[in-house]
DNA sequence: TCTGGGGTCCTAGGACCC
DNA sequence: TCTGGGGTCCTAGGACCC
């Protein structure tokens, strides 16, 4: 049986939801009607825009781009910096709200659904149900909403990305040929800036093209990768709606550092504090993990990693701290370093983790100072009490 | 005052084993 | 004498997404 799909996707999310928040709390002007960006903060370098309203995405202004950039653009436009607490709220509330509908709710991002409407229709249609969302959307949560019907992920995806905002399309088999073959290839989900070159090499232009392209030559070329695109062109894909909560694969946080370090003990200054917050969030999960990777950033943009698997898997801020910082010693050359980054890995799930034999006492003993440090960072918020801060570094590092 | 931060998945190559 | 082949695990790097 053809399923029914449906994928939401908030227009300008950050933009709008700070928008809302900012009139409701008394704020006069709706960013939403004027030249403005949110971006990230410049002091620290990273300075990039994250979302724009329709007026700035006339002046040219892209999301991605630097806030420099869009400045020259349109001189006059307003920068804000928003903030992610406020996007989880009306994330939820849109979540809550599209529950009424169906509890096959995949949520892709903070700004992205997925349902799967094909038991949860009765005698209306699809487009129907998206009327309805869109209009309780805009009534009662006050922002708008482009909503794309197909009977597959990908295409209810492609859909929702035609006209914006406050749009519903549709993306049926019968409409590939005439909706999305048109298309050039960047516009196609999973290719990216490094692909779309290379398939303008091979004389793949539109989405048609690469449709119609031979699909053993796109397998030799790209790998697996050349079968999907081969597929999406095509308007295949098979994907269920994963509304099932999933454990997370992986946790890690990385900075812009407000300076370039080129100093050891600096670097591992730093690292504590990622350390520590990477610790404490996988305790949250109730995770250990498994592996520990540490990644640098030069100052021109260089990526390099190390990773190194955990004795005992563990979510101890020491023993994280410990691992990471023989992983930093044994890659650092001493480059100037503008980012750093920590990554748990290979996470599974402490109650599924084997009783450790080797659980030491001093593991024992850790574990009970993670644990009372997590409880006062509960009760005085995050930054109350961390073992990075008395070193007066927190200042360069962001967390939420 | 030029370029974020949090993720997932894939691949190539080396080590090691039989 | 002149160099297998399959399988698995691990790591570094990279592509892509929002």
């Amino acid at each position: 049986m053809e399923r029914q799909i449906m994928h939401i996707d908030v227009n300008n999310a950050f933009l709008s939801w700070f928008a809302i928040w900012r009139l409701k709390n008394g704020e006069e002007i709706d960013i939403r009607e004027i030249p403005s960006i949110i971006g990230g903060d410049e002091s620290r370098r990273a300075g990039i825009v994250l979302a724009k309203s329709n007026i700035a995405k006339q002046f040219g202004i892209v999301t991605g781009e630097t806030i420099f950039q869009a400045r020259k653009k349109c001189p006059n436009v307003k920068v804000f910096q928003g903030d992610y607490k406020i996007y989880r709220e009306y994330s939820d509330k849109l979540y809550k709200l599209l529950l009424d509908y169906t509890d096959k709710i995949e949520r892709y991002s903070v700004d992205e659904c997925f349902l799967d409407m094909t038991e949860y229709l009765m005698k209306s249609t699809l487009m129907d149900k998206a009327k309805e969302i869109r209009k309780r959307v805009n009534e009662e949560l006050g922002f708008t909403v482009n909503i794309g019907l197909s009977s597959n992920k990908l295409l209810a995806k492609m859909a929702s990305d035609f006209e914006k905002p406050n749009k519903i399309h549709t993306l049926y088999t019968n409409e590939i040929e005439e909706k999305m073959w048109t298309l050039p290839i960047r516009d196609l989900f999973m290719l990216g800036r490094k692909t779309v070159p290379k398939l303008y090499n091979m004389n793949i232009k539109t989405i048609g093209d690469l449709a119609k392209a031979d699909i053993e030559q796109l397998i030799n070329k790209f790998g697996k990768h050349g079968k999907i695109m081969w597929e999406y062109a095509n308007g295949i894909d098979l994907s269920d709606v994963a509304y099932k909560y999933e454990e997370p694969k992986s946790i890690g946080n990385s900075t812009t550092l407000a300076k370039d370090i080129q100093d050891l003990e600096s670097l591992n200054e730093v690292l504590l504090a990622l350390a520590e917050h990477v610790a404490y969030r996988l305790r949250k999960y109730n995770m250990i993990a498994n592996v520990i990777n540490v990644g640098l950033r030069t100052k021109d943009f260089k990526d390099f990693s190390h990773q190194g698997k955990l004795y005992i898997p563990t979510a101890n801020t020491k023993d994280i701290y410990l691992k990471s910082k023989e992983l930093l010693n044994s890659m650092y050359k001493g480059e100037a370093i503008r980012l750093i980054s920590l990554r748990a890995d290979k996470l599974i799930n402490k109650n599924e983790g084997q009783i450790s034999l080797f659980n030491t006492k001093d593991e024992k003993k850790q574990e009970k100072l993670d644990k009372t440090l997590d409880e006062l960072k509960e009760k005085y918020g995050y930054l109350s009490i961390t073992r990075a801060g008395k070193l007066g570094i927190e200042k360069n590092i962001k967390f939420k």
